[in-house]
DNA sequence: GAATTGCCTTGATGGGGATCAACCGCAACA
DNA sequence: TGTTGCGGTTGATCCCCATCAAGGCAATTC
C-alpha cells in the first residue's frame, strides 16, 4: 500500500515553481472572486502558485457544473480546456499565479529539466484528481461526495489537531461546493446540517470547518483512501 | 470559432504513434473484453494503436463507473490512474496497444521530439475530454448525456452518410454505455427506445448506430459543439 | 436603527431516474 | 429439441434530490 502512495506521488519538493518558470512569466495576484481571463487564440498557461482556482462551465443557462480545482503547484493550460459554454477561471481566495505564453514556454522546457519535470509532475497529479471527481459524481450520493470534498479540503489546506480532530478553511461558498459536487445548494445544506447534528462536524465559524474525529468523516466516502492518495502532502 | 478549434486540436497526424516508441515496447494484441494487467509498482505506459479500451472503477460493490475512454493515439498512464477500488483496463474490441516501460520511455523521449510531441498531444487533447465528461454527469440529464455519446461514437467511429445522415458502431454493450454514463441500464435501454420513436435513431442491428439525421441528435445536448471539437478528426 | 444585500438554512412538494421483476431474442451446447 | 445463460427491453413502484418558497443571520449602507 505504502509502495503505491509512494509511486503515485513521486515528490512534493516538485510542486514548488521553479523560477526560471517565474521569471519568464507574468506574476499576477488574485482577490477573492477574481476572473482570469481567458483567450483562447493566445494559448496562455497559468501556473498557481498560492491560493486556489477553480475551471467553471455553464453547460446550460441555469446549471453551473465546476470541472476543475487547482491548488498551489497545479498548471492550468487554455489548451487543455474544452471549448464548453462558459468556461472561467475563477480565483477563490487571495494568492498568485504565473501567467507564461506556451510558446515561450515550451521553448523555456526544452533548456530546462526541471521545468520539464515539474510540468510533467503537476499533469500527473491533476489528471488522476480529475478521474476521482468523475468516480465521486458518478457513483455516490449526495453524503457521500459532501464528505469526499470536506476530506480534500482537510488534507489540503486543514491543520490536524489533538486527537485525530482536524480543522480547516472551507474558502468555497455553499454555491461553489455545489456546483462542485453536482448538487443543489439546498441539498448541500441540508447534508451539512446532518453532519453537523450527527457529529461528524462540529461548530465553527463561517468558511472554517471542523471534524472532532476525522476517521468518521472518512468513513462516509468508499472514496476515503483514494482522496487520501491524492491529497495527503505527506504520507500521515 | 475555426481558430479556436484550431487551436485545440493541433494536428490529427501526430495521433499515430511514433515507430520509436512502438520499437521500445511491446505490442499486445487485444480481444474483446480482455483486461489489460495493472501492476502499479513497474508504472507501465500503454499507447493505443487501433480499438478502443476503458477504464472502469468499483468505488462500491454494487456500482461500476467507467472513468475513461481511449481510442487510438491515446496514452494510459499508471501512474495517472488514482488508487481506486476495482480498477481495471479493459479492452472492447480487437486491437492493439503497445506497452512500454516508464523509465525507458522517459529516456527514449529525452532524444526523440517527436515521442515528445506525440506524448504533449496525447494528454492536451484526453485532459479536455475528461472535462466534457464531467460536464456530462454533472450538469447534463439522461437523455442529454446518451445524445452525447452516440455523438461522440458517430463522430470517433462513424460514416457520414448522404444527407447528414450518419452510420456508427457501437462497440459498447449497454451496460457499459450505462456506466459510462452513470445511468442505469434499464433507464438507458429506455432512452435508446424513445431516441428510435422519436426518429432520432433508426433501426439497426446489434452493436450499430443509425442517425438518418446527424443534426436532430446534436440538437439534444447542449453540448453538441463541445463534443464536435472534441472528437472531430478534421473539420466537417 | 431601519433597510438592503448576500449567504445560508429549512420546510413542502414533485420529478427523474433507480430498483425490482418479468419477459423476449438469441447464441452456445448437450 | 430442450436447456442454460446473457443482453436487452419494458412495466410498476419507490427514493433521492431538485425545485420552489419562506425565513434567519451577518455585514454594509444610509
Amino acid at each position: 500500500m505504502t509502495m503505491i502512495y509512494k509511486t503515485q506521488k513521486p515528490d512534493l519538493a516538485k510542486r514548488t515553481v521553479p523560477p526560471s518558470m517565474v521569471s519568464s512569466g507574468v506574476v499576477i495576484a488574485l482577490r477573492p472572486r477574481q476572473r482570469l481571463g481567458l483567450a483562447r487564440g493566445s494559448e496562455q498557461v497559468f501556473v498557481v502558485r498560492s491560493g486556489m482556482v477553480y475551471l467553471e462551465a455553464m453547460p446550460q443557462a441555469t446549471s453551473r457544473q465546476i470541472l476543475d480545482l487547482y491548488y498551489p503547484g497545479d498548471v492550468i493550460k487554455e489548451q487543455s480546456i474544452p471549448q464548453i459554454p462558459g468556461a472561467n477561471l475563477i480565483a477563490v481566495q487571495t494568492g498568485e499565479v504565473v501567467r507564461l505564453n506556451a510558446q515561450r514556454l515550451q521553448a523555456l522546457v526544452e533548456g530546462d529539466p526541471d521545468a520539464r519535470r515539474f510540468l510533467d509532475n503537476a499533469m500527473a497529479h491533476q489528471y488522476p484528481r480529475r478521474l476521482a471527481h468523475l468516480a465521486m459524481l458518478g457513483a455516490l450520493t449526495g453524503e457521500e461526495r459532501v464528505a469526499s470534498l470536506l476530506m480534500e479540503l482537510a488534507l489540503r489546506v486543514g491543520e490536524a489537531g489533538p486527537d485525530r480532530a482536524r480543522t480547516f478553511d472551507i474558502p468555497l461558498s455553499r454555491t461553489e461546493m455545489a456546483d462542485y459536487l453536482s448538487l443543489n445548494a439546498d441539498t448541500l445544506s441540508r447534508i451539512m446540517s446532518k453532519l453537523r447534528q450527527t457529529g461528524v462536524l462540529g461548530a465553527t465559524g463561517r468558511g472554517r470547518g471542523y471534524a472532532p474525529h476525522f476517521d468518521a468523516l472518512c468513513r462516509i466516502t468508499p472514496l476515503a483512501e483514494t482522496i487520501t492518495a491524492l491529497h495527503v502532502n505527506r504520507p500521515a
